[in-house]
DNA sequence: CTGAAAGCGCTTACAG
DNA sequence: CTGAAAGCGCTTACAG
């Protein structure tokens, strides 16, 4: 491979204008009334010659990077690293490449991250926004940037969003074991005020109500690791004697609650229930195989790449604000009677 | 926030020269002579009205993006976004930002994935390459273009290269199980003809050899999904009755491998003792909890960035190629006896 | 020490 | 139907 062809280059060769190859390049050959002869012999040309258009230089003229930003908590987690592997795929099919970041629910950080995308001109934005970057996110608003978040919202800014709907999630959780013949029902979750995770309080709250049962619920810090989440999870268990089901808010909780089961000698199903929120692949595989309450990973990235397309594309005014509330799988399995 | 502050804006705001501004804000006032006093002055005045230079127009004119490709086999697998995640910290911190694509092993994929990420301009290319790809990778290189390979090499292409010493990661194993007392000791691996598994197969030859012992091999198609493996698994057990130990050459393997002896009725290590190549965070939570032939993943990312660093910021010569072996840990936990 | 000018490789009114 | 020209926002010799 030599020097790299430039659309001078190929218009010198050809003898023919280069704002006559880039509307060929472009297809505007008809609108601008070329000559399909003349367009051909060009594509023709540019194909033999394997010429690709700078990005970059057709960047800084159009203003558009045809680059989509993928701002989540973690990129390494289960969920987070399944959505961008099939958002990847939706994005190359149409063009779009995908710069990925983690915030860690840092607002500080995202704050710095979003600084430098935007320095980078993407075109829009998925985000998983930590509490505390409303103003960011209204700033790339008004600039007029598509912003389509995901997995949980901010209550005060309007813009797009995909989620799943927790709290039925957590309702047919509890209605399910209930059915079961449960009667003590945990739920271990974050302490956390982000919405996905009140939603998920309030679907359980909303259930046990309904049929007259008390709530028991252990919050852990966010920045606990397994180990500590499996204490803490022991020691609830033990505090509270006859819990005979526990919903997990996450599929990390549930794996260091299971943990923590296993360690007091209790059987699962047999004496405690289990089921987590967000599914894992290797749910199936344990030994009880673990039932979930599932988010439709593909579904969710479909949507969400949809919505932020539809906005880059002007398919949708700006202004015109979707929520997409996807609804969950309850996939039962052996933790579960 | 209203029009975005270009270089010219502030030269004409501050009745400089946009060259001056430009060499200021890059750092070459000293160099370039410019007093002490203007300086400030263009510094402070870019810190105050939030000047963010245009990257697409830095790039276009320096020829550099400030921007790698990630490209792995899938970017949803456990190893493969932890590598993600602990890249990210690295390139931000330098200044790079990520794009991440996945091969899924697929060469013409592949091939495709290179040419579109060409046009963009990246600075340099983290890759897992599949076979079949080493025309593309040498034509990078050709162009002076850094690439560095990981998890698996490309025996005739020269380029650095950042890895496991897998050999020495089923050798071990194998050596721990023989000291357990394991004599008919199984390879359950993919049928896969990529350096890191021959690797691996060849580090577990070797130390059977050792010891007299004989293989017991199973190859299951690289496309299989959990229940075929298991079902494979499963079938291979009950074929070379005997078996009192297992190496899975990849984690999902073992998983699947685990399910069947589950069902099998086996007990794990009572029956069979169990070794996973390649940790996973559930193998700490499982019940027994797995031991395995682990991959340190931030040192792995560390080495690749920083030989990529090198290559970019010219402190090593594109010619000098290096290769850096990192040691596995064997994680010795209840699977083993 | 500073400024005018060309160039990176595209797009897109505008004129003919 | 086609071409000359300006512009996107930077960098960097070059001249003084």
């Amino acid at each position: 491979m030599n020097k790299k062809l430039s659309i001078n280059d190929i218009a010198n060769e050809l003898h023919v204008a280069k704002s006559t190859v880039s509307f060929i390049l472009n297809g505007k050959a008809k609108e601008k009334r070329i000559t399909d002869e003349l367009a051909e012999k060009v594509l023709k040309f540019c194909e033999e010659k394997g010429y690709k258009p700078n990005q970059l230089a057709k960047s800084l003229s159009t203003g558009k990077t045809k680059m989509i930003c993928l701002m989540v908590e973690k990129i390494s987690d289960y969920f987070f690293s399944h959505i961008a592997f099939h958002l990847e795929a939706l994005a190359y099919k149409n063009g779009y490449k995908i710069i990925y970041c983690s915030t860690e629910n840092d607002p500080e950080k995202t704050r710095e991250l979003i600084n430098l995308l935007r320095a980078r001109y993407v075109d829009g934005y998925i985000i998983t926004p930590p509490v505390g970057i409303e103003a960011e996110i209204k700033g790339l608003i008004n600039d007029n940037l598509p912003v389509v978040l995901f997995d949980r919202y901010l209550p005060n800014v309007s813009t797009d969003y995909v989620g799943l709907d927790n709290y039925k999630g957590t309702f047919d959780g509890v209605e399910y074991l209930v059915k079961t013949h449960a009667k003590k029902i945990a739920l271990v979750t974050l302490d956390s005020v982000q919405s996905q995770m009140t939603e998920r309080h309030a679907g359980y709250i909303a259930a046990l109500k309904q049929h007259r049962l008390k709530p028991v619920i252990l919050k852990v810090p966010f920045a606990n690791d397994t180990e500590t989440n499996a204490g803490q999870c022991a020691q609830f268990i033990k505090d509270n004697p006859g819990i005979d089901a526990i919903i997990f808010a996450t599929n990390y909780l549930a794996l260091s609650g299971i943990k923590a089961i296993n360690e007091l000698g209790l059987n699962i199903p047999g004496d405690i229930s289990v089921i987590a929120f967000d599914d894992h692949d290797v749910f199936n595989i344990y030994n009880p195989s673990i039932s979930a309450i599932a988010q439709p990973l593909d579904e969710m990235a479909k949507q969400l790449f949809k919505t932020l397309l539809d906005k880059l594309e002007n398919r949708v005014r700006l202004k015109d604000v979707s929520r997409i509330i996807i609804q969950p799988d309850l996939i039962l399995r052996g933790s579960t009677k």
